[in-house]
RNA sequence: GCCGUUGUGGCUUAGCGGUAUAGCGGCUGAUUCGUAAUCAGCAGGUCGAGGGUUCAAGUCCCUCCAACGGCUCCA
């Protein structure tokens, strides 16, 4: 809905003619002194919720009408603000609705102008700053004076869990000095805030991974070579991860149409932070998870019990969350953002709870890979925890960690029980990261099912995992952990360089390019070489900027006895390199224990660091 | 979205009513170097955007935008 405000001195109006879609018991002529006149236009996709839209309305014409100090307000259908226009009697539904509500809730006087006539009418500004406001309404961006008011009441008990299978009360684990406690702290809202900038951003930026795209919505990234990279490392690690699981990756689309009943409900579930936009006459929307597309997958589907577990994978590039502006940062919370995303069908609850099992095994996993140190929340409803009291102790055994638990009263989304691993940042707030979760709902609303041995249709319980959290997430979590470094660095496998080689002067060049290109060609390992006119010093010591874990320094001496000048970052203290002389073969044999098992990519930047262009 | 803080060349920053500072980075030249910054010169700014106050506005006021902190929220 669009809304033109004019604060006027005078605004007369005059019925002419009508049009086909003219309404009736009309006041045909009429006129209003010191008044705020609303021209509305109502727009198609108010259609999707007339109820927000009517309340966004009235609370806005409310506020405006309070700034100025107006105390009569005429409503006046004007069709010409929007090209995309609700059908008339909808139209003519929510501006009654609007005189309504105006004249009834507040001591404004409201008068209307007629729908569906030509009018004559004249309407003088008064001219001052806020006599003149523009406002476009979408349904479910109201914020909270528009917010829906229903919301069922739920209570929420607390405690911890020590893997030994003993109640705690969580006031005992209530610090800021282990990442536990702060889990705990966030979670019941005890925590003192640090402030301060996290210091991933800067990460980020200076290192030439990943930076704000001013030309995209806030949230959206652009992604230089070095963070491509990595990304496309973290997903080649997940692949990994769920592959061996069992899953079997899909792709499926990042928009859909609400006209599908199904997805109009999952989404309207899930409330107002999502992306929506109207193409031609379809309303659509950007996912905020892969589960769309999975679930229209399984649910043509011929399933039978044999089939089950069923687990599919989907990377999610990208998933779509229109956080609200204030609380976007840096690589935490995003608009736009990857989503590894894994659903299990399982047969009944018994198999879920053993899927589940395995997932959350899976998220303690990428903590050690990735060396975050994760602490655990896990939710589910009372209903839940009665009839799997023994069940959640033994994850808490399982996972030899001590867990925080939350009992709530009801069911409020679609799942009964759920594991959140987070991972503190340096600001010891959580980085909510690995997910496992057991859905009661989604297989009924997507129509999937399989009959069992007595031949009834079954709606199996579906777990979503995500065994990292977002690429975005898990990456902030890394560079945040490099903080508590001494000498940070990333792990070896993921550094976007992993061995700069050194020239100590021009004629080293050629034998250092030649170096470097063996190591890229023959030992996958990402090499360049810094062939700058630059002092050796510099070099070096930008090599170590870009924490390059492996610098090779070749000159006269390395060019006869074989034997490199290795700087090695991992073993570096703050301010005093550490250096090996080091063969090709054992250096080699260094990068490759570094790397293990993890995955292995080629460069992506430049491999002469003379040709390499700088970024602002 | 709400409250608060901040916004000066690519980055870090000085100036806080009176001619826009400097360092890094960039470019050009010299230098061919042995482990965290070789030397010199040059270019680069409508001080986040728009409005206002003033003889005069990075500097004061208003609106907007953005980043960050807090709140709400993270399904």
């Amino acid at each position: 809905m669009r809304i033109l405000l004019i604060h006027s001195d005078n605004i007369e109006y005059e019925v002419v003619s009508k049009t086909k879609m003219a309404e009736t018991e009309i006041v045909p002529r009429d006129a209003m002194q010191d008044a705020l006149v609303a021209f509305c236009s109502v727009e198609s996709i108010d259609e999707e919720d007339i109820d927000d839209i009517i309340a966004q309305a009235v609370a806005e014409i409310t506020t405006v009408a309070d700034k100025i100090g107006a105390a009569r307000v005429m409503i006046y259908p004007y069709a010409h603000l929007s090209s995309d226009l609700a059908k008339p009697d909808i139209a003519v539904t929510v501006l009654k609705e609007i005189e309504n509500t105006l004249s009834t809730a507040t001591s404004l006087e409201v008068k209307r102008a007629p729908f569906g006539y030509y009018k004559k009418f004249t309407v003088t500004c008064k001219g001052h700053p806020l006599s003149e406001l523009s406002r476009e309404l979408v349904p479910g961006e109201g914020g909270d004076a528009a917010k829906k008011p229903f919301k069922k009441e739920i209570t929420r008990d607390w405690f911890v869990l020590t893997p030994d299978g003993r109640k705690h009360d969580w006031q005992e684990y209530n610090n800021n000095i282990t990442p536990f406690g702060c889990l705990v702290q966030k979670e019941l809202g005890t925590a003192e805030p640090v402030g301060g900038e996290p210091i991933h951003v800067e990460i980020m930026r200076s290192k030439e991974l990943a930076d704000y795209e001013p030309s995209s919505d806030v949230g959206n990234l652009r992604w230089r070579p070095k963070g491509k990279l990595i990304r496309d490392l973290l997903a080649d690690y997940v692949l990994q991860l769920t592959l061996a699981h069992g899953a079997e990756p899909v792709e499926t689309p990042v928009m859909y149409d609400l006209a599908d009943p199904a997805i109009n409900e999952h989404a309207a579930k899930f409330g107002e932070r999502q992306y929506r936009f109207k193409s031609n006459n379809r309303s659509m929307m950007l996912r905020f998870a892969a589960c769309f597309g999975m679930f229209c997958t399984m649910r043509d589907m011929h399933i039978s019990p044999h089939n089950l577990p069923m687990k599919m994978y989907e990377l999610s590039t990208y998933s779509f969350r229109h956080e609200q502006r204030g609380e976007v940062i840096g690589l935490k919370r995003l608009r736009g953002f990857t989503m590894p995303d894994m659903h299990s069908l399982t047969a009944d609850m018994d198999q879920a709870c053993e899927c589940f099992e395995q997932q959350m095994m899976i998220g303690w996993q990428t903590g050690e890979d990735f060396n975050t140190d994760l602490v655990a929340v896990f939710r589910c409803t009372k209903q839940f925890y009665d009839e799997h009291g023994s069940w959640v102790k033994k994850i808490a055994a399982m996972s030899k960690k001590t867990m925080l638990i939350e009992i709530l009263s009801d069911r409020v989304h679609y799942w009964i029980a759920k594991i959140d691993l987070a991972a503190i940042d340096s600001q010891n707030r959580p980085i909510e990261n690995p997910t496992v979760q057991i859905d009661v709902e989604s297989a009924a609303r997507f129509h999937i099912s399989y009959r069992d041995m007595a031949n009834t249709e079954i709606h199996p319980p579906i777990l979503h995992c995500s065994p990292t959290g977002s690429l975005e997430r898990v990456l902030c979590a890394i560079l945040e952990s490099t903080g508590r470094m001494q000498v940070p660095m990333l792990p070896v496998w993921l550094s976007p360089i992993q061995v700069r080689v050194v020239p100590v002067a021009e004629r080293h060049v050629e034998a250092a390019s030649a170096l470097m290109n063996r190591l890229n060609d023959e030992f996958m390992i990402r090499a360049d070489v810094d062939d700058r006119d630059e002092s050796m010093g510099r070099k070096v010591r930008e090599a170590a900027v870009e924490w390059i874990p492996y610098t090779v320094v070749i000159g006269d001496d390395e060019a006869k006895s074989g034997k490199y000048s290795v700087s090695i970052r991992e073993k570096a203290e703050l301010n005093k390199l550490y250096k090996e002389n080091l063969s090709l073969e054992e250096l080699v044999a260094a990068v490759r224990v570094a790397i293990g098992s993890k995955p292995v990519r080629p460069i992506y930047t430049t491999k002469w660091m003379s040709r390499r262009a700088r970024y602002y």
